[in-house]
DNA sequence: GTCTATATGAGGATAGAC
DNA sequence: GTCTATCCTCATATAGAC
């Protein structure tokens, strides 16, 4: 795992490639980097392995590839959840704690995408700087920033209190959703519902003492 | 990585052993447990790896072992910090603030400790849960409860103001440590310092507008 | 797509040294 | 009877050759 810069080369069959990077997904966030072989990727792809290294330098490229998709893809689907939450609250803390619930667990079809940002957590020391850094930006960066988006727009309406709506995202995701997230190693167990629910409604009541209309 | 519920073998000499735990905490801690070897943690104790075979019934059980002592070993060191900055404080803002920086930093000696915490998250989904249940109550659990021991103490002397002291020590450790935690991703990454003192004072101030005696 | 070169790992076995 | 050193087997990996 050594600072590669070449870029993944850009040939072969596109279904191909999507087939590929679908089962590097799964498979690296199965196993991790190291356990995932090229070859139970290529056998999860139904794909020759010979395939991979023609669409991909090496295994550090297939994995950094997919890891940004997969950020993307990730970033996009948390951004909807909260705009559909706080856009146009009726009764703010039940959307605060629904949408905290939404974003404290590994969301529907995107199981895949936890296990890949456990994989970068375990492998951080040895990734290169540009990659961890790109992923906190592509990713959380984004969602926390459409939080702060939404906190500004409902501190303006009177449905929030704070002038730092950056800080007031900070906390939101620190005390709604960050402990669940240890509670569960990062999504890799499962934690009950009810926990979930009882941890999240806890953090929201919390962030409205700190930052709520009326109190 | 399957269950082994068969203990450590206690054979051979008592030096070789910590020569051995020592070396297999800053193996695994540095390498992961897949990527550490045997071999490599057996030259890093300068024993010979027939020996660690001696000792340990098989890697999975040195990993086990070394966790176990690792994981009290800071409890231990910090449920110490813990009472020295709460024991009576005298501007508690402030102790409050060195607490944070020194919770949420690997300590001293204690890199290789942070480092195997690591091991653990990614690993979780393939050890038995026994080891993460007993790493959760006899690891963090230890410290969130010496914090709210202390909370309670506080708040009995008017100097804090809650009556759920278990949860003002799980809201603590949310606004104060976790984004440090975080965003070193579990301290595998430096954090500059002024960051992490920026980090943990905006959740001490944050701490304390939600437990703050005055107010 | 299969086949191969090369390397590395776990864990056991054997030898001898103190 | 514990430790060291070395070799062995077997499985599995990457990456390239055919």
């Amino acid at each position: 795992m050594t600072a590669a810069t070449t870029p993944p080369a850009r040939t072969g069959r596109p279904a191909k490639r999507v087939a590929i990077d679908r089962a590097a997904r799964v498979v690296f966030g199965r196993e991790g980097y190291i356990r995932a072989s090229v070859d139970s990727i290529a056998a999860e792809a139904h794909v020759s392995k010979r395939t991979i290294y023609n669409h991909y330098q090496d295994k550090e490229q297939l994995l950094l590839c997919v890891l940004k998709e997969s950020t993307h893809a990730v970033a996009e689907h948390q951004e909807e959840l909260i705009d559909r939450h706080l856009a146009s609250p009726v009764d703010l803390e039940a959307e605060l704690v629904a949408l905290g619930c939404a974003l404290a667990t590994p969301q529907s079809g995107f199981k895949e995408h936890f296990a890949l940002v456990r994989v970068i957590f375990a492998e951080a020391s040895r990734l290169p700087g540009e990659v961890t850094d790109s992923w906190r930006t592509e990713g959380p960066g984004r969602t926390q920033a459409r939080l702060a988006r939404h906190f500004a727009t409902l501190s303006a309406a009177g449905r929030l209190r704070t002038d730092e709506p950056q800080e007031a995202a900070a906390h939101f995701t620190q005390l709604v959703t960050s402990e669940a997230y240890e509670r569960s190693f990062h999504g890799a167990l499962p934690l009950p519902a009810d926990e979930l629910e009882a941890l999240v409604t806890a953090g929201v009541r919390a962030f409205l003492r700190l930052y709520g209309a009326r109190s």
